[in-house]
DNA sequence: ATAGCCATGTAACCAGTTACATGATTGA
DNA sequence: TCAATCATGTAACTGGTTACATGGCTAT
């Protein structure tokens, strides 16, 4: 249900086509929601099959027809009840767990690759958030205000991947331990 | 694919039936993974046609046979595979977030009382986390030695929890301010 | 040339959830 | 008698990924 309620958040703020919405959603939501745009497309169809959003045909030369979508007020409805609506925790499920659970069943060098690669990446990600959350304190101070909701969840992501990060590198400590000992 | 491996690793250290592997990956792996009985019968089925596990009838009075399942050459190949497989580094994906996201389109105390929902919710896995830390410390030396792995997936539960309670906190403080405000 | 952006989609598949179904045993 | 545990599954659906497909424009 997420993707379908992301968009339309999206578009009450302002109305787009599919192709914008994969930007937009990259950019803001998709710090902790990713969604390609193949399944944006498809979620755009079934909110118009559903009468939440309206479609708009804007001809364009030498490109197909942009499609800019709108939110209707049954589309504003639903966003409301969803946003008033309960939601479960999710599991971290992250494989990375699942091999180091059952560290001892494969071999130390290829889990410590594989430790490695994922170190670097949440590195990259931590340093896109800082950057993204530099970019937040060059607003002047209306601009910050407006913000503030979706600056606490870069808050979250940022925490988040300092938080992995502090884990894996401890995880390779033992692993290189383990290693020595034989 | 990740459940599937994730009942490989349950049978390579122990042959067991649908229903005893659904309770061992509620109380291991289950930490950080779900996976529903339904979802362990329907894997098992694939696993089974794949030739990875092979099927053991083991008749019994007043119940279905059980099945007892076994991991195959194969299936430790297929294993080993997997492990030293890449994985992808997966989002957050927690709903929560998408809502705090667009808080200023919805009303301040229904996301307040959800928010509440998720503390509470957090501080009870933090708990039941921190009661099996507690277990794992009261086994003997070369127990401890033995779960050293998922005790370190353990230990990333425990911070995971820590961390989003402290920033529902943060989070709560700022809606109870925005009210405040007006 | 060729890579990358703009712009749209379909089809097949894998992963996971929800609802439904059956039926014995055991303990409060 | 009612709930919980043991023990198995099917069917329908939702959510999400991967591969494939088309084709013009723009900058290097």
């Amino acid at each position: 249900m997420s993707v379908k309620h992301a968009i339309l958040i999206l578009l009450e703020h302002e109305a787009a086509s599919g192709y914008d919405l994969s930007q937009r959603f990259n950019r803001g939501i998709g710090q902790f929601w990713q969604a390609s745009h193949q399944q944006i497309y498809q979620q755009l169809k079934r909110l118009s099959r559903e009468g939440a959003v309206t479609c708009e045909l804007i001809p364009q030369q030498g490109k197909p027809d942009r499609k800019v979508y709108h939110i209707t007020s049954d589309g504003r409805q639903a966003l409301q009840q969803w946003l008033a609506s309960e939601s479960k925790i999710p599991s971290i499920r992250d494989a990375l767990l699942i091999k180091i659970y059952a560290a001892s069943l494969g071999q130390p060098s290829t889990l410590q690759s594989e430790l490695e690669r994922h170190l670097k990446q949440h590195r990259c990600l931590l340093q896109q958030h800082l950057a993204q959350e530099r970019d937040y304190f060059a607003l002047p101070a209306d601009k910050q205000k407006q913000r503030r909701w979706p600056y606490l969840t870069l808050r979250r992501g940022i925490a988040y991947e300092r938080e992995w990060i502090s884990w894996l590198e401890e995880v390779r400590e033992l692993l290189i331990q383990d290693q020595a000992q034989g």
